[in-house]
Formats: C-alpha cells, sequence, structure tokens
RNA sequence: GGGCCCAUAGCUUAGGCUGGCUGGAGCACCCGGCUGAUAACCGGGAGGUCGUCGGUUCAAAUCCGACUGGGCCCA
C-alpha cells in the first residue's frame, strides 16, 4: 500500500536529479578547484569558514549559514574578487573531542584519563576529528557550498598553535592575560572551569530545593532569644557559610513563630513566609543588625576572628528569599567579593570532583548534590530547618556533559577583556550587522559588560597554555617553537607535537630568577582557537601571506548563538591583538524550527536530517528556500515550503529554456552569446528588464541582501515567461519573417544565458544545468562554467520609461480582459474597440496598442482624454469607470463579419487539439476533411487558406453531407451549429 | 527580575524607517476564459478587526505606550 501523495511529494521537475547530474560534471572536469583560484589578482575579498567542531554532524542550522556565505561567495567571484581563503577548517580541540573519547573507552574522569595515558588520550582524540569531514564534504557537496577541503585548517596543527600562542603572547605582553583566583562556573563532571560564553549555551529550567534555615543570633542576656532566616536553592553550601548579608536601608521584622522562638526576616518578605499575617515584636533597619553574631549552619568551617556575624551589602534584593543572604564565599561572585572585604577567607570542603572531604564527616564521599538531602535532613534533625520545598529555575549547566555546574572559587588564567570593553564596543560600531538591531542590542550589550574570559581548562587536548613558572611564580609566556628551543636550549624533536605530553616535559630556567619553570598545566578554550581562526589558519605571523591577515573579514555568516561564540572570540582577539574590528559585515541567521516550530533537538526526534533533506529536493531547492525566507527570524522548516518556491522560477525557466531549444534546434539556429541589437518593441523592453534586473539583484547582493535579489530575478523569470514569451511564441515558429525569427531566438537565448549567470550565487546547479544547455544544448566537453564566467553588467538597453510604459500598457490590457468577461463576449471572438481615457500619452505609441489590441483580441485601440466616457453608452460599450485617473471602455458584441470570425477561431482550436491528440510535432503536415452547417460552414469555406496555414494542412476539403461516424471524424457543436472533422497525417512527399 | 526581536489572508510574504485615496503579491480554493503551453497562461471571486487595547494626528498596518502570544539573550 503505497502512501498518498502528500504536500512533501517529490517534486516533478527533478532538480534533484540535475543538480545531480552537474556535480557529476563539476567533478569529472575539476570545476570547483579551478573556481577556487579564480582572480589570483583580483581585489582581495577577505573570508574565513568559521570551523566546526570536528566531532558533529552537520545539522540543518549548518545548511542555512553555509547558504548565506555561499551566495556571497560565489557572487563576489564573479565579480572577479579573489576570494581570501575559500578554506575549509576545523576546531579539532575541547572538551567536546574528549567526551566522545572517553565515552568510546569508558573513562569517566580525569583520574581514568590520566590512568590510561594522556598521550595515548590525545592521539585518540586526534584521531578522532580526522574522522567527521566526510559526512561535512558531502553535506558542502550537495548543498553546492564550494570550500577548498583539501587544504582545511585545523587547529590542532603546529602551525595554527604556534600562531596561537604568538597571539597568548602578544596579549600576556600587553598585560592582558594574566592568572587570577576568581568564582566561575565549574563543571565537576569534566572537572574544569568554563567561560561565561560557555554558561551562557547551557541554561535551563530545572528543579532545585528551596531550603531556608533558622541560624540562631547570639543575644544579650534577658533578650528573647531570635534565629534569622536564609534562603538558599544549594544546600551543599552551607558547610561553607562563613557570613550572613543583609541590606542596610531593608525594613526587617522580628516576628514570634509558633514554636516560641522569634525570626528575623525582611518585612517584604513576610508575604512569603508567613501568609496568614504574624505578630510583629521588633521591627529593625537592616544597618541595625550589622554585626549581629549567630551560630553557623554547620560548624566544619571552623572559628576564625570575624566569621559568622551579619554584615551589609547592597546585593540583597527584597525580592526573594528572606532579606538575608547567606554567603559561602567560595561558590558564589558576589560571595567572593563580601568574603574578601571581610577578610574572612574561604572554606571550600569539595575536591575536583565536587565531593565531600573528609573535612566535612557527614557527607564524605558525598557529591555536592547528593549531599544537599543530607544536610538538610540534619538541620531538621538540629531545629535548624525552618522551610523547605522546591523551586523551579533556570540553571546552568555543562553545555557539553549536561551536567550542572557550580560556581567556585579557583586558579585560572584570564584573558583581561573588562579592560578593554571601551575599544570592543567602538570596533563593533564599524559592523554592518544583519539583522542591524543585533548591533548596538544583544551582540552591543554583551560588549558593554564583558567580563574577564576565563581562558585555561584543566583538560588535556586543547592549545596548551604556553606559560611557564617557576617556584617564585614568575611567568614566562612563550609565542613560538623558536622561543621554546632557544629557551629550554635544547632542540624540539623532529615533528614537535605541542600538545600536552611533550609541551609538559619541557622545562627552562625562569626568564626572571633563572629557577626550573614548569608550564602552567592548562589547556586553553577551544572557543580562543576558533577566535583565531582568521590569522591563525596562515600560520601568521610566522608566514605572513601577501596581504594582511589583520585586516577584518569582508563578511561572516553564522547562526545566531554564535554572537556568544565565534563572532564575539574573534572579535575579542581582533581587538586584543590589532585593536581592528574582526570582520566589516556580520550575518546572523535565526534558528531553524521545525514544521510547528519548535526548536529541533536530536532528543526531540523532529530534528531533520540534511544529506537526507539535500538529496530528496537538491541543493538548489532548499537553498532557495532558505535564501527567500527571513532567515533573519526563527526560521520553520516546513518540507512542502521547499519545493514551491523554487519550482516556480525554476521550472518556469527550465520550461521557456525547453520552448525556445525546441523551435530553435528546429530552426539549426544557436543560442546568443551577445546581446542582440533588437528593434522590436518586446524585445527592447525585455532587455531593458534585463538591464534593471541584474542592477537590481546587483546592489541587493552588494548590500548582502540576497532575499532581495532572488526577488529580482524572480520577478524577470515571471515576465520572461508570462508576458515575452507568452507575446512572442508566433514568432519562434512563424517563416514569415526570419530575420524577426532569428531576433527572437538571440533575444530569448541571451536572456536565459544571463539569467543562468544571475542564478549562478542562488542556485548553482541549475544555473550550471541551464548555462551548459544553452552551449549548444548539451553540456559542453570542454571544460566550462556558469560559476566561471563574470557577473552581468547589462546590455546597455535600459530603458525605464519603457519599463515604466510597459507596466502601464499590461495594466491596460488587465483592464480590457475585465470587460470582456463582464461583456460576456469569449476570447476568441474578436470585438472592434477598446478605449482608454487617460491624459497620458499611449504608453508604448502604435506597437504597445497593437499589443493591446492583439491580447484583447479587438480591432482597434483608441485613447481618448478623460471625461469622454459619456460618449460610451452602455448599450453598445461595457464601461470601466476611472481608477487611478483612468477609465475603459469596450464593444459590448461583436459585428456579424467579427462573429464569424470568431467561429474560425473556435473550429481551429478544436482541430488543433486534433492534431495535438495524434501527436504531432508541430512540423507534421495533414490533410483534413471538414463537415459543417449553416453559417459555420461558409465561414469555414470563406477562412479555407487560413484553415490550411494554421493547421499546417497540405489540404482542406469540405464535405457538403454529414459524414458518417466511423469514418475517422470527430464531431462537436459550436453555438448550435454541427462540426466534424477528419484529420489524417499527409501522404509524406518530400520537398512540398 | 532585565534586555532584544517577531506578529499583515489557510500558507509564504510586500509595504513600515519617511503616516495619506479601495493594504499589494504568490501558493492553495471557487467561477469563467485561453492553450502550438509548463508544477502553464489570462480574468474574476472568496478569504484581512494588518496580534489586542489605548494614545498622538484631520488621517495610523506605518509613530508612541501598555498588554497578549512566539522566539532569543542576560541575571
Amino acid at each position: 500500500m503505497a502512501p498518498e501523495d502528500g504536500p512533501t511529494r517529490p517534486p516533478s521537475v527533478p532538480f534533484h536529479e540535475i543538480a545531480r547530474k552537474v556535480r557529476e560534471y563539476w567533478e569529472s572536469k575539476g570545476v570547483p578547484e579551478l573556481a577556487l583560484a579564480d582572480h589570483p589578482n583580483g581585489p582581495v575579498f577577505r573570508f574565513t569558514e568559521g570551523p566546526p567542531t570536528a566531532n558533529g554532524a552537520p545539522h540543518v542550522g549548518h545548511v542555512i549559514s553555509r547558504a548565506l556565505k555561499d551566495v556571497h561567495l560565489r557572487y563576489h567571484r564573479q565579480r572577479g574578487d579573489r576570494i581570501v581563503t575559500p578554506m575549509a577548517g576545523w576546531d579539532c580541540h575541547g572538551l567536546p573531542v574528549e567526551l566522545e573519547v572517553e565515552k568510546r573507552h569508558g573513562l569517566k574522569s580525569k583520574k581514568d584519563i590520566e590512568a590510561y595515558g594522556v598521550g595515548r588520550f590525545c592521539d585518540e582524540c586526534r584521531a578522532s576529528t580526522l574522522q567527521v569531514a566526510s559526512v561535512w564534504e558531502e553535506m558542502s557537496h550537495r548543498l553546492g557550498y564550494w570550500l577548498d577541503y583539501r587544504h582545511a585548517y585545523r587547529t590542532m596543527s603546529a602551525p595554527y598553535i604556534e600562531s596561537v600562542w604568538w597571539s597568548l603572547k602578544e596579549l600576556h605582553t600587553k598585560g592582558l592575560l594574566e592568572k587570577g583566583h576568581y568564582v566561575l562556573p565549574y563543571c565537576p563532571r569534566c572537572e574544569t572551569p568554563l567561560s561565561s560564553h560557555e554558561v551562557a549555551q547551557g541554561y535551563r529550567e530545572t528543579t532545585d530545593p528551596s531550603v531556608t534555615v533558622r541560624l540562631p543570633l547570639h543575644v544579650a542576656a534577658g533578650e528573647a532569644p531570635a534565629g534569622i532566616l536564609v534562603w538558599t536553592t544549594t544546600p551543599w553550601t552551607l558547610p561553607s557559610n562563613l557570613l550572613v548579608a543583609a541590606r542596610s536601608d531593608l525594613p526587617y521584622v522580628q516576628v514570634r513563630s509558633a514554636e516560641g522562638t522569634d525570626v528575623i526576616l525582611a518585612e517584604a518578605a513576610l508575604p512569603r513566609y508567613f501568609p496568614n499575617g504574624a505578630e510583629v515584636v521588633h521591627r529593625y533597619e537592616g544597618r541595625e543588625l550589622a554585626g549581629r553574631s549567630y551560630d553557623p549552619p554547620f560548624p566544619f568551617a571552623g572559628p576564625n576572628p570575624g566569621r559568622y556575624r551579619i554584615v551589609l551589602d547592597d546585593m540583597v534584593s527584597p525580592a526573594e528569599g528572606t532579606g538575608f543572604v547567606h554567603i559561602a564565599p567560595s561558590f558564589g561572585p558576589d560571595d567572593q567579593r563580601v568574603g574578601a572585604r571581610e577578610g574572612v577567607g574561604v572554606y571550600d570542603p569539595l575536591d575536583g570532583r565536587a565531593v565531600f572531604s573528609s573535612a566535612v564527616p557527614l557527607v564524605e564521599g558525598k557529591s555536592f548534590k547528593l549531599a544537599d538531602p543530607i544536610l538538610t535532613r540534619d538541620l531538621e534533625g538540629r531545629g535548624l530547618l525552618f522551610a523547605q520545598g522546591t523551586v523551579r529555575h533556570t540553571y546552568p549547566f555543562c553545555w557539553r556533559c549536561g551536567n550542572p555546574l557550580i560556581y567556585r572559587a579557583i586558579d585560572s588564567w584570564f584573558v583581561r577583556t573588562s579592560r578593554f570593553n571601551e575599544p570592543l564596543v567602538r570596533n563593533n560600531r564599524t559592523v554592518e550587522w544583519i539583522p542591524e538591531h543585533l548591533r548596538d542590542g544583544r551582540f552591543g550589550n554583551f560588549l558593554t559588560e564583558a567580563k574577564d574570559w576565563a581562558l585555561s581548562r584543566n583538560r588535556y587536548w586543547g592549545t596548551p597554555l604556553p606559560v611557564w613558572v617557576c617556584p617564585v611564580g614568575h611567568a614566562t609566556c612563550v609565542g613560538s617553537f623558536a622561543e621554546l628551543e632557544r629557551r629550554s636550549g635544547h632542540p624540539l624533536s623532529d615533528g614537535f607535537d605541542p600538545h600536552r605530553v611533550e609541551v609538559d616535559a619541557i622545562r627552562f630556567p625562569c626568564s626572571v630568577c633563572g629557577a626550573e619553570a614548569k608550564r602552567e598545566p592548562y589547556t586553553i578554550d577551544g572557543w580562543y582557537d576558533s577566535g583565531a581562526a582568521p590569522f591563525a589558519q596562515y600560520h601568521y605571523p610566522f608566514e605572513p601571506g601577501p596581504f594582511d591577515p589583520a585586516a577584518p573579514l569582508d563578511f561572516v555568516a553564522e547562526g545566531l548563538d554564535q554572537t556568544r561564540g565565534w563572532f564575539y572570540t574573534m572579535l575579542v582577539l581582533a581587538t586584543g591583538l590589532f585593536d581592528r574590528p574582526a570582520y566589516k559585515v556580520a550575518i546572523a541567521n535565526g534558528l531553524v524550527l521545525d514544521d510547528s516550530g519548535q526548536k529541533m533537538s536530536k532528543s526531540k526526534g523532529n530534528a531533520v536530517e540534511p544529506l537526507g533533506l539535500l538529496e530528496k529536493y537538491g541543493g538548489d531547492t532548499v537553498r532557495w528556500a532558505f535564501l527567500t525566507a527571513d532567515y533573519t527570524e526563527p526560521t520553520k522548516l516546513r518540507e512542502s515550503d521547499i519545493g514551491p518556491g523554487a519550482a516556480r522560477v525554476l521550472g518556469t525557466l527550465l520550461n521557456v529554456y525547453a520552448f525556445y531549444r525546441e523551435n530553435a534546434a528546429a530552426d539549426g539556429l544557436r543560442p546568443a552569446r551577445e546581446a542582440p541589437k533588437p528593434s522590436g518593441l518586446l524585445d527592447r523592453w525585455l532587455l531593458s528588464r534585463l538591464d534593471e534586473t541584474i542592477r537590481d539583484t546587483t546592489s541587493a547582493l552588494d548590500a548582502f541582501d540576497p532575499r532581495k535579489g532572488a526577488g529580482a530575478i524572480r520577478d524577470f523569470v515571471d515576465d520572461l515567461s508570462t508576458w515575452y514569451l507568452r507575446r512572442s511564441r508566433s514568432r519562434f515558429w512563424s517563416d514569415a519573417d526570419p530575420t524577426d525569427r532569428r531576433v527572437a531566438n538571440d533575444t530569448l537565448s541571451y536572456a536565459l544565458g544571463t539569467t543562468a549567470r544571475l542564478l549562478a550565487p542562488f542556485t548553482p546547479f541549475f544555473a550550471e544545468h541551464l548555462h551548459q544547455e544553452l552551449h549548444g544544448f548539451e553540456y559542453s566537453t570542454a571544460t566550462t562554467s556558469v560559476h566561471l564566467t563574470r557577473w552581468p553588467t547589462g546590455s546597455g538597453h535600459y530603458d525605464g520609461p519603457l519599463n515604466t510604459g510597459m507596466r502601464a500598457l499590461r495594466a491596460d490590457v488587465e483592464a480590457g480582459r475585465e470587460l470582456r468577461q463582464r461583456a460576456g463576449v469569449k476570447s476568441r471572438i474578436p470585438l472592434e474597440t477598446f478605449v482608454v481615457f487617460s491624459d497620458a500619452l499611449p504608453p508604448l505609441g502604435t506597437a504597445g496598442d497593437r499589443i493591446a489590441a492583439d491580447e484583447l483580441n479587438v480591432r482597434v485601440v483608441v485613447r481618448l482624454p478623460p471625461g469622454n466616457a459619456t460618449q460610451f453608452p452602455d448599450s453598445v460599450y461595457v464601461v470601466r469607470p476611472a481608477h487611478d485617473g483612468v477609465a475603459y471602455a469596450l464593444s459590448a458584441k461583436p459585428t456579424p463579419e467579427l462573429h464569424r470570425e470568431g467561429l474560425v477561431r473556435e473550429s481551429l482550436r478544436r482541430l488543433q487539439q486534433v492534431r495535438k491528440e495524434m501527436g504531432l510535432a508541430f512540423t507534421d503536415r495533414v490533410a483534413v476533411t471538414v463537415f459543417a452547417e449553416g453559417d459555420l460552414g461558409s465561414a469555414l469555406e470563406a477562412a479555407r487558406g487560413k484553415l490550411a496555414d494554421e493547421l499546417l494542412a497540405d489540404s482542406v476539403e469540405f464535405r457538403s453531407t454529414a459524414p458518417p461516424p466511423e469514418d475517422g471524424f470527430r464531431g462537436w457543436e459550436i453555438e448550435g451549429l454541427r462540426l466534424s472533422a477528419r484529420v489524417v497525417r499527409a501522404p509524406n512527399e518530400s520537398g512540398s
């Protein structure tokens, strides 16, 4: 049982097959390589491929940004620019790759990895990054995204790493790379800190415990016992509590609780904790509470002067919690700040995996999350648990392994982004963002607030941080392999691999004190690697190219998520290193959603697999769909929408071409390379429209707006097919004027060829197909390609008034047809007069009016000044009153003579239908025998010559009696009169 | 809690910055025409409170504010 044809049935025009055929042609001729190397002396157009992580499969989101990149690269290549550089790239380092290898070998922790062997582990990581390229290459081929995969850069290669080292040393020299001990987002599973932009990718809604604890306040003798309430969603931080913060200007109340023990909390928190009201026994301003001591929730941190007292801080918000904030200086950025200010030290009883040490026997050996309930129960047992529940909130999770992060103070190296926020903002202002609002909106805001970039990772597979530190703490940053050799005094090994094992083994005398310096055992954030791509892919500055790799890229295009990712790190590095923006134009496309508007994800099972999509519809169709959608917004991927848009344009074009080819081939005419000299109105108009389309498409692509460009082409193709060709059809087969026939062929083929070049950036396969076909009705045996041609500049026939005039004429015709319909006279029956009442001159003179007359099948088109419409009475004319100052009138009835002509047309149409049903070619000759009654018969006999002519009949015979039905005759009735006719293939003899 | 973006016919959308006459188009649908004719072509029809409410104005899809819904980001 075959499934019904649904809305997603494959297109009847097989664009995917065209794509396959074209791809084979390209590959057999090496066209992509030729194109990528084109214009070695052209103006430089700077480009860098954003390196995908080398262990993930592409998803549909990658298709959209690659379609965008490709359309601009192809366009600029056709403009004669030298693309620097169309190199593919791979982001090879980092947690994603490590995780993959960990999974494969069942490694669960850093201890496992060390036991497995860091060198072996890194080798595995390297090997795993070499495996995914083929999927990406195949995707790119199916999409028509041309990159140089053979010379792809890899962030793990030695030259690349050396460039990264160079850049780190530059930053270090400028004082922008420093070590610090700060609270950072930290992944207990990966045992490493993360950067804020990594954290930004991992916020999720989650349920956490909500615990309110009563901490007994130290009271003077005779005072009623009272406790302060603190609220937390991380009970595991309570053993590390050292302070409680209150806000100086906030009103607090002491209320009597049921058990007779007073509790103190912010007045604003009362409704949350005492929804039924409570007896207030005392009021405080926050500042009155400052300095009071309390009993900590757990005793493990031990005494220390200044601990366990109330301090004041503005971070306390009346909007949530109790108005008292529990401070554990090692586990929150604000906590750290307050703790440092108050000089109470830190207390961190967790190991690298966030497992409690023996310092907290109650939960020794328990991971932080598992400690929550045990600690809570203990508090409850001691009567300190005031309230508990759960809370739903967003919380950060590791963007790669999915485990909850914690904030903790840790040693880390930082890029001091906060020291150059201003230059970042300034450089960003020069960037043309698409969509525009990102510049000062989301991205701009992010830059203004950019925090220091926590760069170091306590991991294995990454660019090693090239900083060596001696026991005294002097840091030496190494900026090249040569420098490393020089400092260590030993040559580097052959095929030196600048990764952990080999680099870690190198020691050298401290540049300051001469003591032995060891490398800081960190790798760096992989986002730094990719941010360095614009220069590191060239091994800059060790192998400077013939251009300045520090100059801004002409454009970048990636998904919106990369605003925090690659767009950001590129800008940080370009600004920090060169004080320049990293790119001139930044295009951010929205997410691709499924057809119900849901985010696609593998876990939901609604992710569309890009290879299959491209295979099924063909790269052109998918590109067209994405390029004509509003890709700056979240884009719904509805399969039923993919086909029609492209089919409309490409299908029409293919059919126009088929028509052209059929006629031209029959006539031995070849496609024109040059614009013909147009004489007739339609030819002049078509070339003018074509130039207009070239102009509009060019300015759209210059402005990086492919959507608008595609629209201009679409409109032209529509004009070409539904007006130019429709009006010109007979010229392609009529023998009346061979010169005109040639001009028509030349004009049409020139227009098709130019359209192929305009389409080349948008739909590279189809454009090539059309280009090849126009080469001589079959693919060239030589190596040619539309992608090796120059962008069209026009034939110089642009004529604005002509284009405007034709639009006006078509409006006239449209009005006339409306009147004809109202008159109830079929188009086949001629009418006498069509009148246009307008002040404007006949837009295109008599030639235009001839077109109108023919379209409307009227004898004469008359143009009169407005105001004369009353002279055209309803009885004789149908009248359309003025719209936009133009009124129309049309004869309401045919004259008897015109009526007879109409009957002939009616008959001819039926006879042509017979020809068609017989499967005759347009050139096959026939013999016709006709019987017709009354007026119809006399009309047809009078038109015998016309019948012979139009039907390509060698003979037209008339019978005076009705033929017997079995004699091969077909019969019709026209306006009540019988018509019978027999059409047979003419006895074939040559030369007639 | 803060910020950004989006909302026009069943679907895809033009117009919006710069307010102005009946808000255009394509697909799908209905009626009719046409066909040397394609996923055809031509005319007509139906389908819109331009997300909602309020404001500015002689006049608002357009400018302003609030709200609703959707998406994204930050904390």
